[in-house]
DNA sequence: ACCCAGGGTAACT
DNA sequence: AGTTACCATGGG
């Protein structure tokens, strides 16, 4: 059966592509298909929401979640786009911060350091295809009791260089319990960060991304070059207050606007 | 051959 | 507290 889910401001391709997430692709037009929590899922891009394709009833409720749904983001870029920048950063754009599993996200954006989007997203294919669990349409993302069983070693198929050791920490320390995302929810934003940064490998921007990209800490602001470089450009006393306490958001406009729109500016003579 | 990629660590001032 | 070489790998 197909299901249809209405959402405005939800592209897809901006939305899946955009370096939160690394389990999508673009198999045909208007066409993604992908894993999350466990799951594999066919979307078809709508005028105002998408289409899930062959899919079963209790899905529904999965993706309406995934995708944030509940969340008013017209509201959100209306109250942006007082801001000048973050108007030009909003308009034509239609990404969601997604919700996704915070293991996967942290292992995620752990691989991520130093590394680009494309290489990122074969990383974490190989590490899914090699250790996690064969489901309809795919691999599903390895479990950290899982990984927390190997050694950096084992991670030699993944071609993750230098980065196998500090997944492998991760996971050890997500399995055992010293780092529990559900005692992290509860924390302030400082606080949950250095929890975080207990791990091997985990600075402020990975503890960041992890924040906002796997707790929905929609107060997150991962600090990566290219923000770095909006912030010093465009706003060199901070963001604006209009982003309120949704500046994780706001930080992923501007990270995609900095990238596709205004490489050529923000790239010159830094 | 060189530089960069959604950074972090360790070893320096 | 603030800088800097180095970290594996692959693509431009």
């Amino acid at each position: 059966m197909d299901f249809f889910i209405g959402a405005d401001f939800l592209d897809l391709k901006q939305t899946l592509f955009c370096g939160q997430c690394f389990r999508f692709a673009e198999t045909d037009d208007n066409i993604f298909e992908g894993m999350a929590g466990g799951r594999y899922v066919k979307l078809r891009q709508e005028k105002n929401g998408i289409t899930l394709l062959d899919a079963e009833e209790d899905d529904v409720r999965f993706w309406q979640d995934y995708f944030d749904t509940e969340l008013d983001y017209g509201g959100l870029i209306k109250a942006f786009s007082e801001d000048k920048t973050l108007e030009a950063a909003c308009r034509g754009r239609g990404i969601r911060v997604l919700r996704q599993e915070p293991f996967e996200t942290l292992i995620s954006f752990i691989i991520s350091q130093n590394n680009n989007i494309k290489r990122i997203t074969g990383i974490i294919q190989r590490l899914c295809e090699n250790f996690g669990d064969q489901v309809r349409g795919g691999y599903s993302f390895p479990s950290a009791e899982k990984l927390a069983a190997l050694s950096p070693d084992d991670l030699s198929p993944l071609r993750s260089g230098f980065r196998a050791k500090y997944i492998i920490d991760a996971a050890q320390k997500v399995n055992s319990g010293e780092v529990d995302f559900e005692k992290i929810a509860l924390l302030p934003d400082d606080e949950a960060r250095e929890a975080l940064k207990v791990i091997k490998g985990v600075g402020d921007k990975v503890a960041d991304c992890v924040l906002l990209f796997g707790l929905h800490r929609l107060s997150a602001v991962p600090k990566d070059v290219w923000i770095k470089r909006v912030i010093s450009y465009y706003y060199p006393d901070g963001l604006p207050a209009c982003v309120g306490e949704y500046a994780g958001i706001a930080q992923q406009y501007l990270f995609d606007f900095a990238r596709t729109d205004m490489k050529k500016e923000l790239t010159a003579k830094e």
